[in-house]
DNA sequence: TGATCGAACTCTGAATTCAGAGTTCTAAGA
DNA sequence: TCTTAGAACTCTGAATTCAGAGTTCGATCA
């Protein structure tokens, strides 16, 4: 008896190869995507990578460019700034509904994510640090209780990881982030769905000022050169 | 210089036939996706059709059934709660953000929906009841400046169509949601984000106890035979 | 009569092929 | 030298074809 697994794919194998690539930053934003490039370089045929573009351009991650096929969508601050808003209330969301519902298994399964996460910035890795808070976040989506958050933040994580990719490399990480994350925590171990809502907004919105800062900040140095 | 609008592909087409024929009842929760059937009966080939599929799959309006392809997905009272929860909040920042940069424009525009609402429920149609309510929301999607937050309801638009037919055929229309809908557009006229917010999440929280509450009651009814 | 094996059929995922739109490069003319 | 016409090429959307997994139906055996 094993576990039924529904196969996956070569759409999803795709679909996932090329959000690690611009999660990595090894396709930036701007560039053209060709199928016939990326079919060869995953070793399938067209087919499943057109049906893999269509769904990362419903996403938002790839953008129509009229003439030319499609490309990595820019990060642009203005959008990033909207991205941040949709996430900050979706989370609050799933705080308010993680305490109402999933306080004890909270309590016990989440101090030890705290913990990674402080090592993982300890430690200076910036893969790890990107790492421990998807982690983290993924935990409450699950404690929600509705599955449609998962899939409705999945785009919005993948710019996270972008956009946490380019600043973080350059910049000091804001220490307090775990701190937020315990207080988070905290509010949905004692079943306060008020305040953990409250406080995963204010945590989102606080983590969308700074990186949209600093992504200006890093656009307005290209633009002297 | 004609405005260059971007054709409409074959694969945009199908999905939105199959949305329409979803919203309308004529697919009912639970009826088999033939693949080739579809492409037969819109006159194009499958491929077009199974891209299209793959949209719907992902955005959860269709469901894998192991084996046997895929059906369209039920309306299960719990999904659509969660659904209704997501679009909660989801519009209260819609309305949020529509108060703070579109306050003018709401009160430009507004009141002419206000009016058509009340007309469709005195007219009396179904039909023009859900395409009024529909518009009235797409309106303040549109205010809200955030490009992201109407492809998200997308999906929970339709699931909200079918739901509102499914319930409309056979109930009194509550006739309290345009009083709800004014007191949210003069929230947003009066540039009062907060209490827009607040509104707005009362009316679908509101709403969405309503419908689950009569689909609750159709599934009893219907097992009790 | 009921269970089980197996062949035929159905349907999907993926590859291959085809047609058309758009771009780029080249060469001729002003 | 700069502009413009046109040919060749590139890339995408869509159709067609192929292969394999799963289901269903019928025949055989207990």
């Amino acid at each position: 008896m094993k576990a039924l697994s529904t196969a996956p794919n070569l759409v999803e194998q795709v679909r996932d190869a090329l959000l690690d690539e611009i999660a990595a930053g090894q396709l930036a934003p701007g560039d053209r995507i060709i199928q016939e490039q990326i079919a060869q370089a995953l070793g399938v045929s067209r087919q499943p990578v057109q049906q893999a573009l269509a769904l990362l351009r419903n996403q938002g991650v790839l953008h129509d460019a009229p003439g030319r096929g499609l490309i990595v969508a820019p990060l642009d601050p203005g959008h990033v700034q909207h991205m941040y808003d949709m996430r900050a209330v979706i989370e609050g969301l799933a705080c308010r509904r993680a305490a109402e519902t999933n306080a004890e298994k909270a309590a016990r399964l989440g101090p030890a994510l705290i913990e990674a996460g402080r090592k993982a910035i300890a430690g200076g890795s910036v893969a790890k640090m990107i790492a421990a808070d998807m982690k983290f976040h993924e935990f409450i989506y699950g404690l929600s209780g509705n599955p449609l958050v998962a899939p409705s933040l999945a785009t919005h994580l993948t710019y996270t990881q972008r956009v946490m990719g380019e600043v973080l490399i350059r910049d000091e990480t804001p220490r307090d982030i775990w701190d937020q994350h315990a207080a988070i925590l905290d509010a949905i171990a004692r079943g306060d769905g008020e305040r953990a809502e409250a406080l995963a907004r204010a945590h989102i919105t606080q983590a969308a000022g700074f990186m949209v800062a600093r992504l200006r900040g890093q656009a307005a140095e290209r633009a002297l050169g």
